[in-house]
DNA sequence: TATTGTTATACTCTATAACTATA
DNA sequence: TATAGTTATAGAGTATAACAATA
């Protein structure tokens, strides 16, 4: 955070801007990020790898190319978060006995642990992204964003 | 795009993550991205100089320090853009005189005329990306949208 | 002593090309 | 001939430190 602090900015036009989705969706993920790290750093966590650990998680035995087409990662950079999340011991990787190329991706029991851990953080670190919108307005939210969604 | 097509991944369990606002603003947020670059690169803009170009033709005499803060960027990144744009004769910058420090950056004629060419595309757009929504549901994300964004 | 803007630089994320081993 | 995964590398985006000019 070294971005200069507000000030007089409250008196500038915005609206055009704020009347551009794309313009509000990324100033949310840049706070659903610094909210992220606030939260998950301590577990060693960063946004991609909650998803690729919980992804993992929800369907054991996955394979790379699946997960970079669901995370939209490109399978080269992908290989290398596995490598990492291999020698921490979170993941293991096995060769298919169906299709000797592809590596079936599981969680250890390790991997399982700090899952866990993760996801009693997860609703509290939710419900304070979304702190301005009441419990009706943060499932709208939710429901449109899953509609407007690409999966 | 070179990022693996979609094959069996529909069977999968992407409950948790679909739960998960920031990953889906995220998946949004890339698909708003593509959607931009689809729309906006025969102009030469990129998501950056079309919010940096807005915030200035709303907010002539803007200095640097309130455009990064608005707009998440740090000043030495956003120096660089400003240099471009100013290469590229869209704006122009002069010291103000009532804190020769600061720099106002202004909209010349020919940035002006980019920003009316791109405001024609905008409408279009921000409609094909919220294409999956009613007309009212688009009313309710934006509005909901904006109550969660930081400014 | 603090702030604005700049330069230089480092770091992370994302993207592409080329290779292997399997199919 | 095509696909899964890997390696190496390039590029874009983001971050930090140090400085000059001005307040």
């Amino acid at each position: 955070m070294a971005i200069a602090t507000m000030a007089a900015e409250k008196q500038l036009d915005l609206a055009a801007l704020r009347g551009t989705p794309g313009f509000v969706i990324r100033l949310i993920q840049l706070k659903f990020f610094d909210g992220f790290y606030d939260t998950f750093a301590e577990l060693g966590l960063t946004p991609a790898t909650y998803a690729i650990l919980m992804l993992v998680r929800d369907n054991p035995g996955i394979v790379p190319s699946s997960v970079a087409t669901l995370l939209r990662l490109h399978l080269p950079n992908l290989t290398k978060i596995l490598h990492q999340l291999e020698h921490a011991g979170l993941v293991k990787r096995s060769r298919s006995k169906i299709d000797r190329r592809a590596t079936e991706i599981t969680l250890t029991s390790k991997g399982e642990k700090l899952m866990r851990d993760a996801v009693r953080l997860t609703a509290p670190y939710n419900r304070r992204m979304l702190a301005p919108l009441s419990e009706a307005e943060r499932s709208t939210l939710i429901e449109l964003l899953n509609r407007v969604s690409p999966f």
